[in-house]
DNA sequence: GCCAACGTTGGC
DNA sequence: GCCAACGTTGGC
């Protein structure tokens, strides 16, 4: 494998809601490893699509839980590529307006590299100096895919 | 191209 | 479970 260029990295941050696929999910599976599936938002799809590479790493954040926060770092292995769960019909992503030779969603491939000793909460990131505009903070935020700026990834990995 | 209706997200 | 905010759809 091609070692990851890691000076031109990106940062992101992923949702997921850990009732159905979580950190320890991701911890757990072959090789650490997983296809970030089911993203149906055309924001969201452009961003695995064209600009999430791999070598570029990854805050995995619990939405929908209790409490909200970012549970640890993966690192993409493998850039955007067309999901193949929105073909399949019995799949709870199924988009019957997707094609296999035109399909209309992507996903990525992240392995877990760092699991933080204890979750970053939404509470306690919106009190640190310095994140004010990160896209997660924002009013009405909802971008499941959204990338995180080099300060602020600073920022927060020195939080735990 | 506008925009109302509808469905979803996600914090609380 | 509530509901504000947002994205998508479809009639016009």
């Amino acid at each position: 494998m091609k070692p990851p260029n890691t000076s031109n990295r990106r940062h992101w941050l992923f949702k997921t809601e850990p009732t159905s696929f979580s950190f320890d999910d991701l911890l757990t599976a072959p090789g650490q490893t997983t296809h970030w599936d089911g993203v149906r938002n055309f924001q969201a799809r452009n961003t695995l699509r064209d600009q999430i590479k791999p070598g570029d790493l990854v805050f995995v954040y619990h939405s929908s839980a209790d409490p909200t926060g970012i549970a640890g770092i993966a690192e993409v292995v493998r850039g955007g590529y067309p999901d193949h769960t929105a073909l399949d019909p019995k799949d709870h992503h199924y988009d019957p307006k997707s094609k296999a030779d035109a399909p209309t969603w992507y996903m990525v491939d992240i392995r877990a590299v760092k699991t933080f000793p204890r979750l970053i909460t939404l509470d306690e990131l919106r009190k640190v100096r310095g994140l004010e505009k990160m896209v997660l903070l924002q009013r009405g935020s909802r971008l499941s895919v959204q990338p995180v700026r080099p300060e602020e990834w600073e920022v927060i990995t020195h939080l735990v």
